[in-house]
DNA sequence: TCTCGTTTAAAACACTTGTTTAATACGGTT
DNA sequence: AACCGTATTAAACAAGTGTTTTAAACGAGA
């Protein structure tokens, strides 16, 4: 009765837990494998053979332990938003934070989470496939974990600004922010190209990079303000 | 030997020019279908009998005409450059033109040319594809397209601001406007998600955007002029 | 009508893919 | 030692892939 662990897969392959009970080694080795591996090819052009010579584990593991391929796609997917939040966790404001520096604090945050030059980011290339191309995972992230993101960016706007502008104006002042911090995630390489490997290492770290949109965005929203101001006042 | 249509490409191996001598419709008619198919689904998932069927078409036409289904590809990716050139042209501009229009101009050309949320913009789709994951044909373009068209912008902001910033600081500026507008093609599934289909119908057509877009970034460069003046005086 | 180069057609080929099967090795319990 | 559920392995399967082959249809010129 209680042993009811050899119909794991009746109707569907399920890909449940009954496995990682033990020493689960394997299933994270293929996991781990898997995550990179999806990032720089897709799914569609990863093949589980790839993924099993590399994690040093028998291709049928995956069935046995993720149910399909999908499956552990899936998987990585929300393994990889895990790992990364983790490693850029979200700053503490004290009380009195003037909203210039929780602004610019949000963009160095945005820009460590989504372009770690250093190391292999695989995770954010993952995520960034599903930004472009949402499945179901991405909408479930979405709801859950971006839209509350922006709220936060777009509530610092409003402080900025001093109340708070119509609903769209706001969105848009948000997008145009994030905007040109995703542009170095999706652009990376055009944008190497453009500049020349030279100008790219010397001008373009995160540092830079960060200080010149905080500053660009700042005066934006700066001029925003203060048209917005004249056009009560006319 | 008077009729020299056959040296349209010498060096290229073959998927050689003796055919397209005569009626050359089927091979327009693969063209042309392959297009849209490979921006929706890209290049490997994209399967030769998918074009040939939806074409009318045998399957080894493709072979015959193009020699492999990558020479297609590149084919497709090259038309659809110049057909979305050609669809949205590069402005004329008066000699006395001031900076800020010609900088409106180009923003409204540049969202023009990526989000034609109207009507079915698979040449970009597919140029974007080409950004996220360049290819030589893609390193081509930048030298000889994307490379002048950003200098142009620069020049630009540069007649804005009066003088000309260091070579990093005009760059960078130039792709926070670039940003921009791109965010909306990239994350456009993922910003209809956040804002929700009404806000996204009412707040981001395309005229709202760009005036959005423009202000903003006359405001940021506005503001970087002041500084740089300032800091230079003090 | 016959010929010949070009274009289309159908089938076959060779290979890769995700998935499944059936057998084996392992580790703890009786 | 015998047993049994779990984990691993090698092999096979079935469907799909790009490409090639081989033959047939077409169209114009002799």
């Amino acid at each position: 009765m209680s042993e009811t662990q050899d119909t794991t897969q009746s109707t569907e392959p399920s890909s449940d837990s009954s496995h990682d009970s033990s020493h689960d080694s394997t299933r994270q080795r293929i996991l781990l494998t898997a995550g990179p591996i999806f990032a720089n090819k897709g799914f569609r052009a990863t093949t589980v053979r790839e993924i099993c010579d590399q994690a040093n584990v028998n291709l049928s593991s995956i069935n046995y332990y993720f149910g399909d391929k999908q499956r552990l796609y899936n998987e990585t997917v929300v393994m990889a938003r895990e790992m990364r939040v983790q490693q850029v966790p979200y700053p503490e404001w004290a009380e009195n934070t003037p909203p210039e520096e929780k602004l610019a604090d949000f963009v160095r945050l945005l820009l460590a989470r989504l372009v770690a030059m250093e190391s292999e980011p695989w995770q954010v290339r993952l995520l960034m496939r599903e930004i472009l191309h949402p499945t179901e995972t991405c909408r479930h992230m979405v709801k859950e974990y971006f839209r509350p993101f922006f709220e936060t960016l777009l509530s610092i706007v409003d402080d900025i600004v001093g109340y708070r502008l119509p609903d769209h104006r706001r969105s848009q002042i948000g997008f145009s922010i994030i905007g040109q911090c995703l542009y170095y995630r999706f652009a990376a390489d055009v944008t190497q190209l453009m500049v020349g490997q030279d100008g790219f290492d010397s001008g373009f770290d995160r540092e830079n990079l960060s200080n010149h949109i905080i500053q660009f965005s700042l005066n934006a929203i700066e001029g925003i303000k203060k048209e917005q101001n004249t056009t009560d006042r006319g």
